[in-house]
DNA sequence: ACAGCCATGTAAGTCGTTACATGATTGC
DNA sequence: GCAATCATGTAACGACTTACATGGCTGT
């Protein structure tokens, strides 16, 4: 249950709406932690009736209305006891390592473009997080502003540093995962030039 | 869906029990793809009834019986299907990471404790991942070699090449998670370190 | 009038976790 | 007789996904 302790994390900046709550999450923590809105807004729900978090409610417009959301003491509290915490770090669960283990069952080809759309992939992810560590470096979004006006200054630094040594570790294994890739793709040409030199077509195992 | 694919992968070295396959999981796909034989059982049962599956049923002992499963065509097809298809990369959820952004929200010690723990439990992987990669490399796991004497000899060298770098690749994932938590504690150490040297006390955000 | 963003949800279904439950066989 | 291992499940619950649904406000 991360969803929950990044959502009273990311009140103790300021008070927001559900709505501001999600676009937060689109723009930081869903790199680290992914939700859609549509888990958002019953897990506040839930995180209220547990008295963790407390809304107020703002009109909007003539007839609407939105959630206001703060958190409480016994938000904070929670979320002290969860980071405090030593969880069990979650079995292995890797879809593209597990078919890359039976790529026999394909093409070459087939290996070539799946090991590319891995590297093309983090390539993405790769730049995101880095220009998510110099914004926090730099101090540069808005959240981690609030949430260092509401700090003592003598935190500042671990605040920053935190936050930019668990980016900068999803830097480190982007970068892994290219190399992982790369080598895939050196091994499956090997693999392709060995075949060419054995004449002998294959039929014994399913190959499409 | 990755368990019906890893099962499916399982049963193309040769039939077995529900039984025999959950062993084969915990011996080697569940550091891949992690599944309690709770999912294993099941997931036959649905296999069998979409007809990628046959079981045929053996008595054990006076009353019991067990279910033999083996890959029906259609089975091998939907395996080759699978290969075939690139497939979204599932969006990052790293509970350790996140939690990682978050440290200031509790002590300095807690905080070498769970980089700590990420070291021990990524250490421990890495022995595993490690040893895997021999037994593979060497062709010592009974699997390994049902499995090849099933294919024809020139797939050989692909069959056990795949496999090798799929592990490899989690051994250098399980260092890259190692060096992180030593970095980790280093960066702990320093902000101690300067923490010291301010002697006033902050009294500003939780901390227990 | 319409686009685009603000704003909040529900509903159905799948996947996964944890605990519970039962019984057979083998070897000491 | 008992422990270990073989063998197969169910049940309840929680997490997550995907799609659907509604309406308001702002600026052109």
């Amino acid at each position: 249950m991360s969803l929950r302790h990044a959502l009273l994390a990311l009140l103790t900046a300021r008070p927001m709406t559900g709505y501001e709550l999600a676009k937060q999450f689109d723009a930081s923590v869903t790199y680290l932690w992914h939700a859609p809105h549509s888990q958002i807004y019953p897990e506040l729900r839930r995180l209220e009736s547990e008295g963790l978090v407390t809304a107020t409610v703002v009109p909007r417009g003539m007839k609407a209305v939105k959630r206001n959301y703060s958190l409480t003491e016994a938000g904070q509290e929670e979320l002290v006891r969860w980071v405090n915490e030593v969880q069990e770090l979650p079995q292995t669960r890797d879809a593209a390592y597990m078919k890359a283990t039976y790529f026999e069952f394909g093409s070459y080809d087939n290996a070539l473009r799946q090991f590319e759309a891995h590297f093309n992939y983090y390539a993405d992810q790769k730049r995101f997080w880095e220009s998510h560590v110099q914004d926090l470096a730099n101090k540069r979004t808005a959240l981690i502003q609030t949430r260092l006006a509401n700090a003592s200054p003598d935190e500042h630094d671990a605040i920053v540093a935190y936050k930019v040594h668990a980016y900068r570790g999803l830097v480190d294994r982007a970068r892994a995962e290219m190399r992982w890739a790369r080598e895939g793709i050196a091994l499956v040409k090997e693999l392709m030039k060995h075949h060419e030199q054995l004449p002998e077509s294959p039929a014994g195992s399913p190959r499409p």
